[in-house]
DNA sequence: TGTAGCATGTAACACGTTACATGATTAC
DNA sequence: GTAATCATGTAACGTGTTACATGCTACA
């Protein structure tokens, strides 16, 4: 069967710097979120499964003026043989799902205002994402503080890309549909 | 709870003509599948319950050329009502996976030929995703039978734009990587 | 004769989400 | 004081995939 792959960006990003579950969960949501999500029904129980198996380690001394309360992570050496292998494995197959474009294929059976209105919803959301994007881009260039800095760029151009496509299509096809409304 | 979609695209395909479970499963393959999926598992049931609550009906006369031992369901009135109320209420999130750019995300922590090869690899799905949704378009232009055609190609037209981003990004990209490789 | 594709279906599975529970801390 | 956020977790659920079973047809 398919083999779950949350265990990858939290041993990736445990790699990094140690940090919570918590801490995992909100990384993955404002640095992946626009290629990737999971959920704490996900990461904590992973979280477990990788300490039994010794891929990560929990970091006892709580007297840490950030540590309070916080189950801190950190990965192994045996972790990061995982981490290493899997970049060296094939890729799942992408997967992308939108209902939109359902909607807009199936238009003729539905009133045009009603997916203007939807398609003008999802430009709205994408070019939030976009903004949301550029902003990140803006506080990281001058930071040289990471060593993968440059691979980060280069996700962030994969995801200004996408939206900027996505933007270029709702305004086409808007366009479009407007032309058509009074029919 | 989340509720599943699978009826929709059935309806849709169904609104258009009558036809098979499997004609369904193999239309959603070549038409939706850059956008969304559906696997026989959910498709044969789905056609079930929707017999069941009148949405479709079953078509009986076996005794044409074409119906074989085809079971072929056609939509019905209460179905064509199912299809404008859902066309009508807001979409789902918009959902992508990519492990691909998990993966340059934490390049650091691998060799960097292993990534490059699967960023190449990337490409060459995406290009043939892209050649093969020009090909249906090539196919569909000069066809007027449907009167849904110009929402077919605004349909393409998102593929086609989403691809090229990714061709371009991945050129972009693999160049970036190259130039750093001999360190 | 056998393999490939057509065609319909189902059972098992696991993945991921949602909802809930709990308590601590911060801020107004 | 109370609302929001921090923080950890789990049970239940539903969705969608995979694997399997079956039989038929085309064709080489």
């Amino acid at each position: 069967m398919k083999k779950s792959k949350t265990k990858y960006p939290i041993l990736g990003l445990l790699a990094e710097h140690p940090m919570s579950g918590y801490d995992i969960k909100k990384l993955i949501d404002v640095r992946f979120s626009f290629f990737w999500n999971e959920s704490y029904g996900q990461i904590y129980p992973e979280l477990k499964r990788l300490t039994e198996s010794g891929e990560i380690e929990l970091i006892e001394d709580a007297a840490t003026p950030e540590g309070r309360g916080k189950t801190v992570y950190c990965i192994t050496e045996s972790g990061r043989d995982s981490l290493r292998d899997w970049l060296a494995q094939p890729c799942e197959k992408a997967s992308v799902r939108l209902e939109l474009l359902l909607k807009v294929y199936f238009a003729q059976n539905g009133n045009l205002s009603d997916i203007l209105c939807q398609i003008a919803l999802f430009r709205e959301e994408q070019e939030q994402q976009l903004a949301m994007l550029n902003l990140f881009e803006k506080d990281l260039t001058p930071i040289r503080q990471y060593d993968n800095h440059e691979d980060i760029l280069r996700v962030l151009s994969f995801g200004q890309k996408t939206y900027r496509a996505y933007l270029e299509w709702c305004d086409e096809t808007i366009h479009y549909l407007e032309s058509r409304q009074p029919s």
